[in-house]
DNA sequence: TCAGGCAATTTATGCTAATAAATAGAATAA
DNA sequence: TTATTCTATTTATTAGCATAAATTGCCTGA
């Protein structure tokens, strides 16, 4: 037994020799978003196989958000800069077998958030300040119904949504994103049964409104302490309500 | 023109649909890696269509990373958990027309790195030590060559990759280890003129060894303050050489 | 009894040819 | 001008067949 748990070299399919292919011609052209590709007929002939093959390259490339695939003239496979939800997407594949926990998900989100606070201070607009103020205002009422309540939770999250979109660093803009969706299904699959957490949404609310102030005054510093206030006010709420799931789900066993 | 770049909803390809519905049916049967998919002919029944359409499907999902496919007795399709190879390649991809700068990679790294440290601390096996201790200790005479100087370096990663690897944190061990591989890049490719930094590689040295005390009495916070300073610390002569680099290819432009 | 090789089986891989569906753009009719 | 129809182009899907790879198990020879 040799100590991987594949076998060795094992031999290359033809589609993804064509998928490296491409790959190395796109990045060696500099070629950018919207230049095309060589059609199905062309790549056979490029490649000398036959059109399933190509098509399963192209596939690949589709899978990957390297491409969109077009029908009708001028159709074919057209350079796209991968979407967010494309990576968003497979990265969660990645975690699918070991599903964060609501506590490993906040921790994360209680590292990056002052952060991507603080570098998006000086980048927000009037537009984005407008609304950011649109979104506060959204949970301003008292929610009436529990649909209410769900939305309220998504324009909160959408409010840190958007300025990691401005952070100006890419990556730190993915994984701002990424986490915040990540509490975004939390809030909307785990916890439909959700016990009302007035306190948890009154200090939200709170806390947004002054952020939202440290913004307009361009006062970075402000905006990273107050959010990082914020983020360890939500863990703590999030633990206590992670323990009453707990509860109510050890009841249900029992 | 409506807003979306992309029009509407457009027919969703059969091979997608085939890609979702395995999802679900894996997700629903809560299946395991090494469970086996139906082979070609059982799914060409299955969802009544052709081979071709089959195997675009079975590309899309090896593709995610989530199948590996054999041949012979006993092949076809197998769930796989996705390796982490396969999770770091898409998110490069997705950030391929945004290239992070080497401060905005170390921004992030400065984030998380403390974090690590700390919940990695009580974590760490007498054998992880150990290999710490060695990855250490290949850093500690002076690189006489150039290609040393970078298997120093590429050590001194590693020590980072392990610890991610120990967080017990499943998305800040990927980010901590997506982090890590792309400052690899940065030193083996963008920096192969490099000019040594005989201070850099030491103050990281010394840090490391202080980490690996730290590490060895267990003592969690001292390991996140080290952590921190070491970072700083990097950050520091990262840029520094950036400003140095920026001065080389502006020289070669004039 | 056991090791090594051989062959059958299972499965993916790859190819060809033909038809269906979608789309953009040109031609046409109101 | 505007709306509609037609047409050419290109992908999407199907069907069937030949090839290659990997495993299983049998069989042979020691």
């Amino acid at each position: 037994m040799n100590g991987q748990n594949l076998r060795i070299p094992k031999r290359i399919k033809r589609s993804d020799q064509i998928v490296e292919s491409v790959k190395r011609w796109v990045a060696l052209n500099r070629m950018q978003p919207g230049d095309r590709l060589p059609n199905e007929r062309e790549l056979m002939e490029q490649f000398e196989c036959s059109k399933g093959t190509v098509r399963e390259a192209l596939k690949s490339l589709e899978v990957q958000g390297l491409v969109s695939i077009r029908t009708g003239p001028n159709g074919g496979a057209v350079l796209e800069p991968v979407p967010y939800e494309k990576a968003s997407e497979l990265l969660r594949n990645f975690l699918h077998f070991e599903q964060p926990s609501g506590p490993e998900i906040y921790a994360l989100r209680t590292l990056i958030e002052p952060e991507i606070a603080a570098l998006a201070t000086p980048r927000l607009s009037e537009d984005d300040l407008d609304t950011l103020a649109k979104l506060i205002s959204r949970c301003e009422t008292d929610p009436e119904t529990f649909d209410e309540r769900i939305e309220q939770r998504i324009a909160e999250l959408d409010f840190h949504v958007l300025l990691a979109q401005r952070c100006g660093n890419a990556m730190l803009a993915f994984i701002g994103r990424f986490v915040n969706d990540m509490i975004r299904d939390l809030v909307i699959f785990k916890k439909s049964a959700l016990p009302e957490q007035r306190e948890f949404s009154c200090a939200n609310l709170t806390y947004h409104q002054k952020l939202l102030e440290a913004f307009r005054a361009k006062d970075a510093a402000a905006a990273r302490r107050l959010m990082h206030e914020h983020m360890i006010s939500a863990e703590h709420f999030n633990r206590e309500l992670e323990g009453q799931l707990n509860q109510y789900f050890l009841g249900i066993n029992h």
